[in-house]
RNA sequence: GGCCCCGUCGUCUAGUGGUCCAGGACAUCUGGUUCUCAUCCAGAAAAUCGAGGGUUCAAAUCCCUCCGGGGUCACCA
């Protein structure tokens, strides 16, 4: 029988970093035996619901390619189905009405346990323990409590992976299963992403919407990648996957089974990494909705070879590239000599055509100071590219300009 | 507080009784390449394996207690 999991995401906003997370572990776990992975939408909240987060959810999965089959199940669509399984519970004496909701009967002095296939053990509780759960609300809306028992099975869903925060209701699940004459599938919980403040990453605290860092500049691939790497890593000790790796090398006995702090600096690591990996079309092409200031489209093509290996994020573009724009102004005690300026007016040609180095060795100077004079003189900043190929991208014309001032500006001090 | 989960370098992790005085990656630091920065390459520092007890010839790996972190106790998921 092949293995069948799902995705079930509740529209009530952007997609959180952590379901893209559990998406993908899903996802992996289905695909790596050829099985169906599907998707489910938890709306039966409509406190809560969001108007268009069901679409932003498609958006998103297949942004990261992580293509689901079948069609959709949409929750609120299947009242009729919950509202008969409430029915057959209190037929059955496994529930009861209560002030217009139906609540799940708790059966005394039993132990209630299942095998975690992530955690890798049994779990068990004493029923005494577990709460009287709402199954059916009074507005005829099923809680989660209901809803997944009889979604996973309708669904033919062969394995839940859903992260820890969901295991205390757990045991809840397994009576509904079995009140329902249900087969339990297997059920595993990954660890939850921690904010690193402390506590779980939660929207409040900051950035963990995956439209947010797509918004900053991180690549889909790069996004997966270090996502996939929190709380989950195979024997071997690689740490760059695609898509197609990660399923073809994923294995259940990967997962950690403590929880991790999110810390994003190795995103941005992977990140610089993903986009040194384009080619300079692909980059030129990826960066142009991040581009702010006024390069036109020619300059952004001539620049990105100048910048790749600077570029962590594709939003750090206008400012790697600023000076471009912008005639920058020469900082305050600025080591930029006149003489070498002069001398680079003179030899324009020669800096554009690359062919400077040996004259400016035979003036006795130093190659480093001299471009550094350049450097500051054109483009106001220590920190640049190949001062020559800036030049060459700016034009002969536009140097000129920025070589008179820079003299200009150096006399009046 | 009750119940439940977890505990290896700052961070993500490998490790399932001996080959671990614990390996990799990111971050950090140093050196090399380079017209600066960045990239790239090389190297260093960094974990008494949460603590304390056991079991064993032998424990990061098994057991117990404690401590710490996290989750959950909604007609939200």
């Amino acid at each position: 029988m092949s293995i069948r999991t799902r995705f079930a995401p509740s529209p009530t906003g952007s997609m959180h970093i952590g379901s893209l997370r559990t998406a993908a572990y899903a996802y992996a776990l289905a695909k790596h035996s050829g099985g169906q992975f599907l998707l489910r939408i938890e709306d039966t909240d409509q406190k809560r619901e969001v108007k268009g987060a069901t679409q932003k959810i498609y958006d998103v999965l297949q942004k990261f390619d992580l293509g689901w089959d079948e069609k959709p199940v949409v929750q609120s669509q299947r009242l009729k189905i919950y509202q008969d399984a409430a029915q057959r519970l209190i037929q059955s004496g496994h529930a009861v009405s209560d002030q217009g909701a139906i609540r799940l009967k708790i059966p005394p002095r039993e132990t209630i346990s299942f095998h975690d296939f992530v955690l890798d053990h049994d779990v068990s509780w004493k029923s005494d323990d577990i709460p009287p759960a709402v199954l059916l609300k009074s507005d005829g809306f099923p809680t989660y409590h209901l809803a997944m028992p009889v979604d996973d099975h309708d669904m033919g869903i062969t394995h839940v992976i859903r992260t820890v925060e969901w295991l205390p209701s757990t045991p809840i699940h397994i009576l509904v299963f079995k009140y329902l004459n249900y087969e339990l599938p297997q059920i595993g919980h990954p660890s939850a992403i921690l904010d690193p403040a402390g506590g779980k990453l939660s929207k409040r605290k900051g950035n963990v919407s995956v439209e947010q860092f797509l918004a900053r500049g991180y690549l889909p691939e790069a996004l997966l990648n270090f996502v996939i790497l929190l709380g989950w890593a195979p024997k071997d000790n690689r740490e760059l996957f695609t898509l197609e790796q990660f399923v073809s090398t994923f294995d259940i006995k990967g997962f950690q089974k403590s929880n991790p702090i999110f810390n994003t600096q190795k995103l941005d690591w992977f990140n610089g990494h993903y986009i040194r990996q384009k080619s300079d079309t692909e980059l030129t092409h990826l960066v142009k909705p991040y581009v702010k200031n006024k390069l036109s489209s020619t300059q952004i093509t001539q620049v990105i070879p100048l910048i790749k290996d600077r570029l962590i994020k594709l939003s750090d573009f206008d400012q790697l590239t600023q000076f471009f724009v912008s005639r920058p102004a020469i900082p305050p005690n600025a080591s930029v000599s006149p003489t070498h300026l002069k001398f680079a007016i003179v030899n324009i040609d020669a800096i554009l055509n690359n062919e400077i180095v040996d004259k400016i060795k035979s003036q006795g100077w130093k190659v480093g100071d001299f471009f550094m004079s350049l450097r500051i003189a054109v483009c106001g900043s220590k920190f640049t590219p190949p001062i020559t190929e800036t030049m060459l991208v700016l034009g002969k014309e536009e140097s000129l300009k920025r070589l008179n001032s820079a003299i200009g500006k150096l006399k009046i001090d």
